[in-house]
Parts: structure tokens; sequence; C-alpha cells
DNA sequence: GGCCAGGTTCGCT
DNA sequence: AGCGAACATGGC
């Protein structure tokens, strides 16, 4: 089977059973689609379960027990944004059409209004150069808070490379696929499908025992009802914090994380970020890396849109962009 | 081979 | 409260 990086766009010549429909959204502006699924799949080619290459965006969504293939691409500009998005599954309804709306909009950032934080940014001499490499970027959000919850365990302390790596294996041994036109999908694992893959399963694909655990005893804990992750949406960002640190395998860092990038709040702030605080350090304290608590002394000026800075700074450093930007 | 990487927990003072 | 070790793996 090929893998799915290298197809092109013939992915409908030869389909016959599979359904398939179009919708169009239409993004808070600025809006700039590639920035945005480029940040979502971390300026790679794949990123989990997300894919983006030629333009388009896709990823494979598990609803009510379907797996629908879903294709974005833009068809507008930056200031007069369209995305158009095609579903494609075995069968199709309009609940499964209206859900994956839904989930395209929140995972793509759709509603996200930047112009608050373009303000304050402008009145940072610091941020200024960076925010203006980058308008139009929103942040993209993950369908869930489990996907956030069990992608950022994956990533504490090690490489980003590693991690890269960690996130295929688990999505290709314990995610459900679908093979569409001879490419191979894969949707994001359930938490039954990591209950079952159990700690002596999740090791095999490199993990250690402790994250094998903490992944397998959150999985079981969703499973069973006594963790439910998404009632946090409702909640302060003090309290989804306080909640998240109580499960074992989720500190400070994490939690932050989460608030970015899985409950679309504008002023989290992972300041425990090795790699967050040497940024800091290059953008005001000429090279030398804050402290933790330096970090998060000095990001009190950001409040409440640390969510963007911290997103800002970041695709800076993942584009390579940043030293350029910073020598003015 | 040693050390570190987009941390966290656990067991010591 | 604060500090150090252990944790798996890949890259330099």
């Amino acid at each position: 089977l090929k893998k799915p990086s290298s197809l092109g766009i013939t992915l409908l010549d030869n389909f016959k059973k599979m359904e398939r429909t179009f919708m169009t959204l239409r993004p808070e502006p600025p809006y700039d689609f590639h920035l945005t699924a480029s940040h979502a799949v971390n300026f790679s080619s794949r990123y989990g379960t997300d894919d983006y290459n030629d333009g388009v965006f896709r990823r494979l969504f598990e609803i009510s027990g379907k797996l629908c293939l879903v294709n974005v691409r833009s068809i507008g500009t930056l200031n007069s944004p369209v995305l158009e998005v095609e579903i494609l599954a075995d069968s199709l309804n309009s609940d499964i059409v209206d859900s994956v709306s839904r989930q395209a909009s929140w995972l793509l950032g759709i509603v996200e209004d930047l112009s608050p934080f373009y303000r304050m940014a402008a009145r940072d001499s610091k941020l200024a150069p960076i925010v203006k490499a980058f308008i139009g970027l929103h942040i993209p959000l993950t369908p869930s808070v489990y996907e956030g919850l069990v992608m950022a365990i994956l990533g504490q302390q090690i490489s980003s490379r590693v991690a890269r790596k960690l996130r295929s294996q688990l999505i290709e041994n314990f995610g459900p696929s679908q093979d569409f036109n001879s490419c191979l999908w894969y949707a994001f694992p359930s938490p039954e499908g990591l209950v079952t893959a159990d700690v002596s399963g999740l090791r095999t694909i490199g993990l250690s025992t402790r994250k094998s655990e903490y992944i397998a005893d959150m999985s079981s804990g969703i499973v069973t009802g006594k963790l439910d992750l998404e009632k946090l949406h409702n909640q302060p960002d003090s309290e989804i914090v306080r909640q998240l640190t109580a499960i074992r395998g989720v500190g400070e860092w994490t939690a932050q994380w989460l608030l970015i990038r899985s409950f679309g709040r504008s002023d989290g702030f992972p300041y425990g970020d090795l790699a967050l605080q040497r940024t800091l350090g290059s953008l005001v304290a000429e090279g030398s890396a804050f402290s933790p608590d330096q970090a998060r002394e000095y990001s009190q000026r950001w409040s409440p849109f640390r969510s963007y800075v911290t997103t800002y700074l970041f695709a800076a450093l993942r584009s390579g962009k940043l030293t350029e930007l910073l020598g003015d």
C-alpha cells in the first residue's frame, strides 16, 4: 500500500461504492490556510493522523463508528478566505456531515478572531516583526481533549523528532484504518483501542513503561466513565489546569499546552517548555535562556493572548525563520 | 559512549 | 518546598 504522503489528487478515480459530499467553510479573516495547515502538521508533511500535501489537508475521522476521509483546500484568499471541504465515506448522512463540519472548523481554527491579539502585538516591538511574518496563522485544535492529552504525553521530554515517530507508531498500530483507493489512512485511536493495547502493547512502539501506564490509565478512566475530559470545556482556565494536573502523567506543561491546543483558550503558556525558554531568551535577553519563573513573569505583558504568542514563536522557530526575524 | 531532548513522578532531605 | 534520579529513544 502506498503511503498517503505520496498521493496525488487522483484519489477519486476508482471509487465505486464511496459516497462523497462537499461543503464550504468561511474562516474569520485574515486566514492563511497554508500556514495554519502547515502548523497543524508541524511543518512536516504528516503529523499524527493529519496530512498536508499539494495544498490539501486530509484527515480520517471516526464519527459514530464510521470512518470518513476529509479533504480540505483553500479556494479563497487571506482576507476573503473560503475553504472547500470534501467528505468521503462508505455511507453519509446529515448527522455525519454536520459533525465533520464542526470538527473541521475546530481543527483548523476557523472561528478564532485574531484582531485583538494583532492590536496588542503591534504595540510590542519585539513581537511585532514575528507576528507580522505569520499574519493569518490560526491555532489548529485537536478534535478531542483525549487526543491532545495522549499526543502531549507522547511528546514529554523527548526530542520533537522522536515524538513524531512515536505518534505515527501509535496511530498505525492502534488507530482504526481504512483503505481509500489503495491508500491506507488511520484515525486517532479510541480510548477503548488503547485500553485493549494495554501497557505491554504500548511499550512495543518504544514508549517507556511509565508513559505507557499514563496513557493506559487515562484511557481506562475514560472508558469506565471516571474521567470526563470534554466536560472541562465549561470550566475557567485555572480549573482546567487544576483538574488536568490531578491526572497522573499530566503536569503544568501539559495542562498549559492543552489550554492552547485542545481547549482553544487564548491565554495558555507552557512556561516550563525548554524550547520556549530558549526562544524567549533570543527574543529579549540576547540569547541566554529564561528560567521558568522569568518566562512566566515576562509573559504577563502578553496576557490574555499568550496562546497566540506561544504559537507564533513556535511557528517562527520551527519554520527556521526565527533568527532572521530577530536581526533587524 | 555520554549527554540532551517541546516533562513528570517519586523518594529523599 | 526543593532537589535529584529514573524513564526509552534517537541524534550529535
